[in-house]
DNA sequence: CTACATCCTCTAGCGACTAGAGGAGCAAGC
DNA sequence: GCTTGCTCCTCTAGTCGCTAGAGGATGTAG
């Protein structure tokens, strides 16, 4: 376990791109690093923590402002729990709305994949339910 | 039934707002529509059929390319509908993929939820999950 | 005739990156 | 030492699909 990691091994470590790093990093969620001689950024293990945190977090969708407050929390571990469960929360909900969304679009593309006769675009129904909403069976948009 | 519609009414009628209709002339996919004296566009059934069409193609989540060739499709029906059928079902697969992922998603979020005893963040389950990926039970990313 | 809504064009901003230019540093083989 | 080739640096600009705002013209209702 090297104490010294190049941007390049935090990256294959964590599995998030060099350039996301420094982009990471201009906008604030990640500390500015130490730097080598030839001006290159070093890193420890806690960055490296770091930087796992916030790719799992972007993986479960968090926006970046939630992330930022997600950290603040980590950083800060004597406040309630409250806002990083609200936080998750609404997350939650979210996933389960665009969930139930995705269902819907789901049946409806299979209809029209379905009931393509493979003939000629004249009768396609791929065509004809986007040309005619009132075709489409679902009402949830 | 008017027949000289102004981006306002085809606005309302569509569901698409205004600057996103102007928008989408100005990316080619409707076409420039006539003016009037006073330099308003106006448009007719047909603007509004094609601007339908495409509100629908985008809330299946179709992409502006996609939704490209599918008018192109349209406006040319002796075509094989061959296309119009691989696009749906690229868009079906993806439509699929993305629901998966998003049920692991929701799994791993209620377990964090669920978990979190409201005590200190210390022992809170949302940042813990979030800063050691390893656990979460979920190995589909 | 005066409000006020709607329209026009134009530029810039959003989120979360991604790509590319142009150059410097570093490690390994000869 | 020297060259090759990879990684690193900064900077700007582009992606997608809009959305917001400035600043001004036009149309409509009372």
């Amino acid at each position: 376990m090297k104490s010294e990691l190049t941007i390049g091994d935090v990256a294959r470590e964590s599995g998030v791109k060099v350039p996301t790093i420094r982009y990471y990093e201009q906008i604030g969620l990640l500390p500015e690093p130490p730097r080598t001689d030839g001006n290159r950024r070093f890193y420890d293990q806690k960055g490296l923590r770091r930087l796992a945190f916030i790719r799992h977090a972007r993986e479960l969708g968090f926006e970046v402002s939630a992330i930022r407050t997600l950290l603040a929390l980590q950083d800060d571990p004597t406040q309630p729990c409250a806002t990083a469960d609200g936080i998750a929360k609404a997350r939650l909900i979210e996933v389960e709305q665009r969930i139930a969304s995705l269902m819907a679009l789901k049946a409806e593309l299979e209809v029209m994949v379905e009931e393509c006769r493979h003939g000629r675009l004249a009768e396609c129904r791929v065509i004809e339910v986007l040309a005619d909403h009132g075709k489409c069976m679902h009402d949830h948009h």
